[in-house]
DNA sequence: CGTGCCTTTGAAGCCTATCAACGGTCGTGG
DNA sequence: CCACGACCGTTGATAGGCTTCAAAGGCACG
């Protein structure tokens, strides 16, 4: 159990990283199967893993970093984002609490991973890890899924990025969070992201998802009770917002 | 060796597949390692694949389909892509020869795949193949950095896609094909694609596209000798439209 | 209680989609 | 071999959406 080499930063200074070990998956990315993926996976990889405070705006790695670790969110909100010459970011993965995260096939991050709340990671050495992999068949299959699983997402991501416009984009992201997030006692679904980072994620500025959330208000398909909490009133006029093209 | 189901499809009518056992991967997507990759995951696939000819226009396989093979690309091109209410097309993957494609975790597939060039594929039996995989370790590991490698690829089109505008999106595909396409005998790049398909999965028109092509050609960073031939005559300055904004 | 940051709203401008037209090329059939 | 037709690519004009620049209110935190 020791500290991670948590580089890099934006926002303010960092406190010391606190350390404990999670409790196990707190939900299981719905497999539909038996046992699902992640609880495998979890289950196999629990003994070697170390876990870290990272707090929000630091790096749990860089961009062109040695890929050492694999990692698992335990809590917070991590996304996995590239960083263009001007400083502008793109977030291509959204990792929220119970996910797998860092699972890189190169030597090197083709992208950093960065805090956007304070979070609690645990980190899988990858040489001992994919050895674990190796040596269990049964293991090596749930990772397969997990793998193939997130390329499925991404290229969901892709599909909405290419040809929805905002409020189609707001819309399908508000729906993805409603079944990816816990929902509040309320049912209302805690967004663990500001719009800056919602419009990194879809590709455009907090202005534009400000004025979308707006829109599907005016319409009635959510309700806003609070900074951070979206209730989807409506998510039959949420998913025919989300086919509106640009 | 038997044919494959060959459904839906667009344009013009459909001829009888051809059959015939292509050759080994004509090129490893460079894995920089001992043995790459592919090479391993092809030669144990082998045994149990069977061609078919896909002529263009027709699908490889349907969205929503059970997700019962595995592919190869053998010669042509593929796109993996999706399709809005409107009939509205979006491209997720562009798959060249050489490359496997369709490796869903979920029973059903979660996008089509169109041929857009008459095409050869090899299918593998999904749940044969996945047996194979599971009984050979080193195999399981050759087939897991093909899988992470295909995510990163993707996340690489999600930073395209969101910061770039058209130009920056252009430049960036026609080095990537300048990477991934073998060229000619002059150097130039033939592209596998009509511009409709290059505004397809650049989130762009056919027109947007043109213009674009244009504009790099009057900076001298292209030129475009033959309908379907790009000569990347000044990859720098490629390297520098690829980072303009929107 | 004060200070940032986040969020919202407004106005102007750029970029891209859309609609339209034309020339060129390829494939087909005579 | 030639002629026709369909498709592909290019270019222009217009409209719409999103970004940018700007400012103000609100909530959380110290």
């Amino acid at each position: 159990m020791q500290q991670l080499p948590a580089r890099g930063a934006r926002r303010g200074p960092a406190p010391p990283a606190r350390h404990h070990v999670p409790r196990p998956a707190p939900h299981d990315a719905g497999g539909g199967g038996a046992m699902p993926a992640h609880a495998i996976v979890l289950d196999a990889l629990r003994p070697i893993g170390t876990a870290a405070g990272i707090r929000r705006g630091r790096l749990v790695f860089a961009e062109g970093e040695p890929a050492a670790h694999w990692y698992w969110l335990a809590s917070g909100a991590v996304q996995v984002c590239g960083f263009a010459e001007d400083g502008k970011r793109h977030v291509a993965e959204l990792v929220l609490p119970g996910d797998l995260f860092g699972l890189e096939a190169c030597a090197r991050r083709g992208a950093a991973a960065e805090a956007v709340r304070d979070a609690v990671v645990v980190a899988y050495p990858r040489a001992r890890a994919e050895a674990l992999v190796d040596a269990d068949p049964r293991l090596a299959r749930a990772f397969r899924e997990i793998a193939c699983g997130r390329l499925h997402r991404a290229q969901a991501c892709l599909l909405r990025l290419g040809r929805a416009g905002a409020l189609g984009r707001v819309a399908s992201f508000l729906l993805e969070m409603g079944e990816r997030c816990r929902r509040g006692a309320d049912g209302a679904v805690d967004l663990p992201v500001t719009r800056d980072d919602i419009a990194d994620y879809l590709g455009l500025t907090s202005e534009t998802v400000s004025r979308a959330l707006t829109e599907l208000r005016r319409r009635g398909a959510i309700a806003l009770p609070a900074r951070r909490s979206i209730h989807l009133a409506d998510p039959a006029a949420l998913a025919l917002a989300k086919e509106a093209g640009r």
